[in-house]
DNA sequence: GCCGCGCAGATTGTCAACAATTTGGATAAC
DNA sequence: GTTATCCAAATTGTTGACAATCTGCGCGGC
């Protein structure tokens, strides 16, 4: 039987679609998650967003209040600055069982993207570079193949994404990021894991320090 | 109005429930999650269930088939090493940032529960040492309140209870825990977050390595 | 004996209706 | 003008019924 009037459409995953919407910045922090608009606007039953609200708590991005529905969870600047340190704790333990498992075809494929971000730096091309960075990151998990810490650290991710273009929009940031990689990459090629355990360590110090500044900076400033 | 009759007899977390009877293994790996006996078990009805099972799938300790159920995630030897690890890089930054952190209170709440410790250690009971390693670990995580990476570690620790255990079980092993344990609290105390760090370090490589060892002679030997 | 076939039971997926609760505003009292 | 009270709309919580799917078993053909 053809598949061409499937009778789900991909109805599978609200999850994923609201954890977009949300991580997107769609949905606004503190934005109220009516269930049957949800519903309505995805086109599933309640029942669905019902348990991808669930999940969606479960993941800490939607606070629900019984009786009181949900919404998306507005993390604070002090949470933001925890998850940043959590998340360069469990990178820098990534990147030195990358360093250990690191095969051929693994060093070609980070070099691959090490040349696209090169060329995005030079295009001054911010989302080239923002997802190249992202790729980069990704790959080097794929490497440690670290199930537990990958899982982690994409739903890190997800409450990092729209803080993210703050820092890389800083002037200088792309290129200093982009040395902090290459220091990353050679280390992993190396095959030397004390080396990539700190070159990615100074990268997310650095990020966290610049994120921490941006916070500052957005609370003094024009909030 | 009296709640002596109270409608929702604790039914509102029938997920807690529901995590506790696997993580004490009352529900055992791969065990099939019917959803309506779990209904009828915990006097709720199958949406209830049905959450519980989508919560508890996100945070890994179920799995889900469409259409076929749930049933107890079975981890694997290679993933509670990888959760091991993962642990020892998330508490070794909490250690550091209770270090920090810590107040005249604090120190004597540690010692209190180092007290207690050293007891079950004389009295050979190991069941309180095991409840007390555990108080002392979540005191530290309290102490350095990042909310992020103490979610992120009772989690962990969901998945490792069982296998816990057998280390604790190991001849010697309350001895030299309890040492590495004191070296931990000393540090704090004295808010030396390097000291802090490397004795937490100390302390859970020497948990994951002899999980290590514990895990392959369940291979090889008895199993 | 072995393999495919199909049926019945068990189980999950979907849905709509109803009950319970909260929320905002209108109204009345002071 | 301010506060308290109550009602109606909106929203979530709960339940049961039905549809879709899987699973195990018996039956028949070979």
């Amino acid at each position: 039987m053809p598949r061409s009037a499937r009778p789900t459409p991909a109805r599978s995953d609200v999850t994923t679609r609201l954890r977009e919407a949300i991580t997107r910045g769609q949905l606004m922090p503190n934005e109220r998650l009516v269930e049957a608009d949800l519903a309505a606007t995805y086109g599933v039953n309640r029942a669905h967003i019902r348990t991808a609200l669930a999940m969606l708590d479960q993941e800490g991005l939607v606070v629900r209040e019984r009786n009181r529905g949900a919404r998306v969870r507005a993390i604070t600047d002090a949470e933001a600055l925890e998850i940043a340190e959590t998340r360069l704790a469990l990178e820098t333990m990534v990147a030195r069982q990358a360093a250990a498992k690191i095969t051929d075809t693994d060093r070609k494929a980070l070099r691959a993207i090490e040349a696209d971000m090169r060329r995005a730096v030079k295009d001054a091309d911010d989302m080239a570079f923002s997802r190249c960075n992202g790729a980069l990151h990704r790959e080097i998990q794929r490497i440690a193949s670290n199930a537990t810490a990958t899982r982690i650290l994409s739903t890190l991710r997800s409450h990092l994404v729209r803080l993210q273009y703050r820092v890389i929009l800083l002037p200088g940031r792309p290129q200093s990021s982009l040395a902090e990689h290459q220091a990353i990459v050679a280390a992993l090629c190396a095959n030397d894991a004390n080396a990539a355990e700190k070159a990615m360590r100074r990268h997310l110090t650095s990020f966290t320090t610049l994120l921490k500044q941006a916070i500052d900076a957005a609370r003094h400033g024009g909030f």
